[in-house]
DNA sequence: GTCTATAAGATGATAGAC
DNA sequence: GTCTATCATCTTATAGAC
């Protein structure tokens, strides 16, 4: 069966999202990407602050899931980064995005609060899930959580700059970089 | 004498860009703050590309000028780094601000070519200022142009994820450790 | 669930008076 | 250099037919 609709909004709207920001997409460019009108969507997602929250509560939890994926096929620290760095690296290959949230937090100060509030409990989830990753480790258990954070931070602001070089071993090498130096 | 209109329009709109991004400021924000008309606005600057190119130029002259005053006030590695760090540390902590490159960088594909070209300009002057104060290191003179590109990495996604939290002592930490292991 | 039609307001931009 | 007036277009959003 194809994606219900409300689905295929949601992929089109992220997709959006993670390439031009929150305030520079509208419903009539979703409505021609699917090839509906702007009234249909509207239907599904009356407003674009519950479009920003559905689409950040299902990107949530697809994040998660990956995350959880990745705790189980890798063993090690160093597996589990790499996997968590291509995670990254494969969202700016595929079209020049960006981290959703990443985006979102550009985009802060003209969000909704309660995509802020998504927004932050992404950050949340990442800093969680790193620092278990890294409190893990054999040797350098110290303060996970900051180094969680520089992490987090660094695979951010790398996606950012990388892609105006439209350089996507640009972020992997700095991603490799922060890794190691850790 | 009072800054000549042309400049406090430069100026109040470096400070929408920085905390709204470029997609969602508009001429009536700017006409508004200053307590002009939008006509105005338009008379110095026709168009929203022409504002954005001479906003990126002043940025890059001023940017340039403090980074070249770090070097003049400050004779080792770390305290220029500290200094740097400050810089964007003060632009967090001053309203909510980000470093508006980092921003431009999330709006990059909305951007009219002349800007993106600004945009990249900016990151490659710091890339260059932050390859010299690195490898003019007396210890850990290898790779000082990779090593430049962690640092400006790290302290844009700092900014990026500190500033959803409002916690400028976020970024300040981030940024220390980033500096500490490089 | 999708459509046409429409609303009310914002947007970037221009013409021309003062 | 600033103003009023105006423009065409886009924006989010709603009403109601099919």
């Amino acid at each position: 069966m194809p994606a219900a609709t409300r689905d295929r909004i949601l992929d089109v709207t992220q997709r959006l999202v993670q390439s031009r920001g929150f305030s520079a997409f509208s419903y009539a460019d979703i409505a021609a990407e699917i090839g509906i009108r702007k009234a249909s969507i509207h239907h599904h997602f009356p407003t674009k602050a519950e479009l920003a929250v559905a689409l950040m509560t299902r990107y949530r939890a697809t994040f998660g899931g990956a995350l959880m994926q990745i705790t189980r096929d890798h063993a090690s620290v160093g597996a589990r980064l790499a996997a968590y760095k291509q995670l990254f690296a494969n969202v700016l290959r595929d079209d020049h995005r960006l981290c959703m949230c990443g985006m979102f937090a550009a985009d802060y100060e003209t969000l909704p609060p309660e995509v802020r509030h998504e927004v932050r409990a992404f950050f949340d989830d990442n800093e969680a899930w790193l620092t278990s990753v890294l409190g893990a480790g054999k040797k350098g258990r110290a303060q996970p959580r900051a180094r969680a954070r520089v992490v987090l931070a660094a695979f951010e602001g790398a996606m950012l700059v990388a892609r105006t070089y439209r350089d996507v071993a640009m972020f992997e090498e700095i991603a490799d970089r922060v890794l190691a130096n850790l």
